[in-house]
DNA sequence: CCCCAGTCCTGCGGGC
DNA sequence: TGCCCGCAGGACTGGG
């Protein structure tokens, strides 16, 4: 699940790393399948040990730590993972420990960087800058959804005949949305799940914007959401709290939060859509943006 | 190129 | 009470 805000909150929760140095990484005993490691992890290891941190960063869904040597670690947590500097959820699902030393003292000095994945999708590859450049270069990867602008939107969706809800998960259109969030990004934009892009009119590419903008920067306000399962956390290994504010994902047969409309559940190419079907409209008005 | 179905993975919850 | 199966959705692959 971590999407945009999970994962940037969880960037800012490891920031504290930089100065750092890893003076060792280790892969705890696990008896399930490994996660990917790319390169191996023993190449991994000698490109990484003694090198300094320099600074974070967020490519989409990942997280970046940049590496005095220029090269980049990435990790990348898909549906499950996890990058903390407490201890882990559990022991068992914990893939990688690296050691830290040096480095700042405030607001913390962390001791470890740990990456933990229940489900084991996620990965973590070190890239040298060029590689970086070449695999999430704009061609790759999309504008981040925090900065995109309309006219991007328009001119990388706009002839497009997917439905916005499915193109909004398209990751070298636009960086950073997933499921849930392209659920409350619509809900607020008032626009139909199933509009086709290329019948967007310029209105609604600025109404879908501003949604996209205030809904992703009020989720990292609130650290994110922790879906039932529990599973999302950020570094210091804290639940978020956007849970409690979604206006439509997961909440199928309850009241439109805006409209008092049925919030009904479709499934587009395989995924779940939450949408209201009476303030989120197909043709005809635009509602204004509005997040509280 | 564009688009979509299938795939991986684990834990949970519904049905029986 | 236990078993089975479907579902959750990140990103990637292959094929139409």
């Amino acid at each position: 699940m971590p999407e945009l805000p999970e994962v940037e909150t969880m960037r800012r929760g490891v920031d504290c790393v930089v100065g750092s140095r890893i003076d060792s990484i280790e892969r705890p005993p696990c008896p399930r399948k490994p996660i990917s490691i790319k390169p191996a992890f023993g190449k991994l290891r000698r490109r990484i040990v003694g090198q300094r941190i320099e600074r974070t960063g967020r490519a989409g869904k990942r997280v970046v730590l940049w590496l005095e040597s220029g090269d980049a670690l990435l990790f990348e947590p898909r549906m499950t993972g996890l990058v903390l500097l407490v201890d882990p959820p559990t022991e068992e699902h914990l893939r990688l420990r690296l050691r830290l030393s040096g480095g700042k003292t405030k607001p913390r000095n962390p001791k470890e960087l740990l990456y933990w994945d229940r489900r084991g999708l996620g990965n973590v590859h070190l890239l040298s800058a060029k590689a970086f450049q070449q695999a999430y270069g704009l061609q790759k990867l999309g504008p981040d959804a925090l900065d995109i602008s309309a006219e991007e939107f328009a001119e990388r969706l706009g002839n497009s005949s997917r439905m916005i809800k499915v193109a909004l998960l398209d990751q070298k259109a636009v960086a950073g949305i997933g499921n849930l969030y392209a659920a409350e990004i619509l809900h607020v934009a008032g626009i139909h799940p199933e509009r086709q892009c290329h019948r967007m009119s310029t209105k609604q590419w600025e109404a879908l914007t501003a949604a996209t903008h205030a809904v992703l920067a009020e989720a990292i306000k609130y650290e994110g959401s922790t879906l039932n399962d529990g599973t999302y956390r950020n570094a210091l290994n804290k639940q978020g709290g956007y849970q409690n504010e979604h206006r439509v994902y997961n909440r199928a047969g309850q009241a439109c939060p805006r409209c008092g409309g049925e919030i009904l559940r479709k499934v587009h190419t395989q995924r779940s859509t939450f949408f209201c079907n009476r303030c989120q409209t197909k043709r005809g008005a635009i509602l204004v943006a509005q997040v509280e």
